[in-house]
DNA sequence: ATTATTTTATGCGAAACGGTACAAAATGAG
DNA sequence: CTCATTTTGTACCGTTTCGCATAAAATAAT
């Protein structure tokens, strides 16, 4: 798997660059940012950067890459299918905003919805990552909404689909109500009227 | 209430052309746009555009605010009270739909969702804008919501502010996934759920 | 040791950027 | 007609931008 490599080894880790560059994107926003700035918060210089990772677009969309899967990861763990539906969506969406409010100026919201949409409509690559991700994750909640109507948490005429799609909307919503500077406790009723529509009130 | 002005008279429209700075802004967000490009799109030249409206940034919250303005026109007009709720939702709905849909070349969903969440961070007036913007959209639901529960076209213990917030998400989440790049087909039926989610299946 | 290979660091360069100085042009005031 | 005022168009300024060329440094292979 390792096999040592010819020339001079590399003097830095490229997962843990990666996420000091998805840090700046995320407050910045890819056309906001200059590799400068980039250079900067990762102790590399800019050919160092380019050897890497490729060009500017490229780097953009490793970082987003990186979001991508540890989202999903997070998601597939938030939705641990012991619990129960109503615990799984609190879980989902409370983790979110754990992600959605750690940042340090302003609360920074989701990395793809606050900065990746910006960019759809000029950037192809871009928008496709978009879209693969919402769907994805679409897709997730649904197999979980397919299996809470089969074990009788929701109503037998449940369209697993497009609930999935509604309960995602919430998560849209508090992504980018974070970004607009929404307090915690204003996104965190909003999370809890999300799972009252979709599980009924406690 | 238009004195004549002394000097030489402008030889443009002033809300002609922040309709089409606006366009550019839409496709390309804020920091993806250069004055050049907007030069270009106006047929005005650079020094025109900093007469008239200041510098990128105002010109921007310009066309921000020209946006918001509108799209609390075409709520207003969507929410008439002569018709029942699901009806001004469905219109709600189908007319941001019209809007976000418009774009040439990908979809370009909401303006101030689609770019000004990507600026938010970093532009604390941005930001603003943003916010009020969806505070005063959420507040005209929620007086929506209100005479529906006075009605009777909402059970008696519904919670009018949360439920127009509910509304509203619904709405982030078309904006989101119409410049994600989903069809039309696609964004009509998640709008016909979310209008379902809240004012029951027809 | 010598060579091949890869990364690092300095720094270049051409283009794009936002903003403005300045003079010409177009109007109203006196 | 002359002057003050405002807009227009050209041209420029200093900075920033992205990408790369180049050489030094660090390693493995021979």
């Amino acid at each position: 798997m390792s096999e040592k490599k010819r020339g001079r080894p590399r003097a830095f880790d490229a997962k843990v660059t990666l996420e000091k560059v998805r840090e700046v994107f995320w407050d910045r926003g890819f056309a906001g940012t200059s590799l400068d700035t980039l250079s900067a918060a990762t102790q590399l210089n800019r050919p160092s950067l380019y050897g890497a990772f490729g060009d500017k677009e490229n780097l953009y969309l490793d970082a987003l890459e990186g979001y991508r899967a540890e989202s999903m990861g997070v998601l597939a763990d938030a939705l641990d299918p012991s619990l129960t539906l109503r615990e799984n969506l609190a879980r989902v969406y409370g983790r979110a905003l754990d992600i959605y409010l750690h940042g340090e100026t302003a609360a920074r919201g989701c990395f793809l919805i606050g900065t990746a949409t910006a960019e759809a409509i000029q950037h192809e690559r871009v928008r496709d990552v978009l879209n693969r991700s919402l769907n994805d994750f679409d897709g997730e909640i649904e197999k979980r909404m397919t299996l809470a109507r089969e074990r009788g948490e929701l109503p037998g005429d449940t369209d697993p689909h497009m609930l999935a799609k509604l309960a995602s909307a919430i998560m849209h919503s508090l992504a980018v109500r974070t970004r607009a500077g929404d307090s915690r406790e204003t996104l965190e009723a909003l999370a809890q009227s999300g799972v009252e529509m979709i599980c009924g009130k406690a």
